[in-house]
DNA sequence: ACAAACATACCAACCGGTCGGTATCTTTGA
DNA sequence: TCAAAGATACCGACCGGTTGGTATGTTTGT
């Protein structure tokens, strides 16, 4: 019942998504649904828990995460995130970021459940930013924190130009200028090391 | 009627803006209303294009437009962006990118009218970006067009995030981010030239 | 036995869109 | 010149399918 929320949101948006739309999908009737929520609202702000959950622990066991330089791991997960950018634009975008640009007036519950998701997200990468920042630029005047949130923004910003041409073409793109953006702060060569090298795009 | 589309639309999003609430905010009715536009499908296309226009103009008309050297240009254009970041989100943030993440497999009218306001936005920065790489770096590994895709990215997840987090705090510091990235990519130090030295944020 | 987990039937409000009608402006013809 | 004819702009009551939510019954696990 969450989990089809992730598809439902994703191609239709929170308010055109209908109950009986997440009944059909999930399998439910609509008192089962009425019975774990209090109401749509309230599923919404789950979907939006949930997904934090989920892509938590996608990003926690990704192969990346056992590199042993915090740079190579900040470089991993931009081109982990390079790497799932695939199949259509319901199956790569951010559920979160989709429920917070709709409704972040109109229900003060979701949006709070979707900025937990986002900046949680982003929090994961601080120390590992903060950690490549004191080996290779202890002096730059940029913050990790800064820093996070401008990754989290650009593959925001990628879905929603992804969203508009209708693929992940343009998206990956931007992942590639992400990429060169941290590999400019830390003062590395462009495209050396990481996982991108060898996966063929 | 369009003008009053930029309000409701970044306030509720399409789909929980009703007819009656344009014809109420716009001062019509529902008969003026549909007497002017086949469906609200076809007012919220409208919208986009009108937004579309109204942003090509804004853009057109600023003061870093005059500035000499296309590399000024292109970083009079961020500091435009950083300085226009003010008040409540639904006073800067994106009405074409908004309609885009909400309805982009619901309706291609109003998507292609989105899309079209995001990238010809877009456009209009190619010119200058290859202008000044050609002087600064032409051998660069980055084409101008993936350059302007990316700084709307960061702009649409800038807008993105500060409606997570309810205020503009957030994006302003992507768009440092953005501005140091523009930098970095033509080798010119930080923070100098450009708007804003001065405008005091 | 009993509460949690469903299902069925139903409701009242809502909402996009229609329709007949009116007021004003433009064109036409003699 | 001016009235008949037609086009355009606009109004607001109304329609009927939709929708979130409820009330009540049934099944299931312990």
């Amino acid at each position: 019942m969450l989990d089809t929320g992730f598809t439902l949101i994703r191609e239709k948006g929170y308010a055109a998504t209908r109950v009986d739309d997440i009944c059909a999908a999930a399998g439910v009737t609509k008192g089962g649904f009425f019975h774990h929520f209090r109401s749509k609202e309230d599923w919404a702000a789950a979907v939006a828990a949930h997904w934090g959950e989920v892509t938590s622990s996608l990003f926690a066991d990704a192969p990346y995460r056992d590199l042993a330089d915090p740079l190579d791991r900040v470089l991993g997960y931009v081109d982990f995130r390079h790497m799932i950018l695939q199949g259509s634009t319901a199956e790569f975008t951010c559920v979160a970021g989709t429920l917070v640009q709709e409704i972040h007036l109109e229900s003060p519950a979701i949006r709070a459940a979707a900025a937990a998701a986002i900046f949680g997200h982003a929090e994961t990468l601080v120390a590992d930013i903060a950690e490549a920042r004191a080996a290779h630029c202890p002096q730059a005047d940029w913050s990790p924190e800064s820093l996070a949130a401008f990754t989290q923004a650009a593959l925001q910003g990628a879905f929603v130009l992804a969203k508009a041409k209708g693929g992940p073409d343009t998206a990956r793109a931007i992942v590639d200028h992400l990429r060169r953006h941290v590999e400019m702060l830390f003062g590395v060569p462009h495209g050396s090391g990481g996982l991108k090298a060898g996966a063929g795009h």
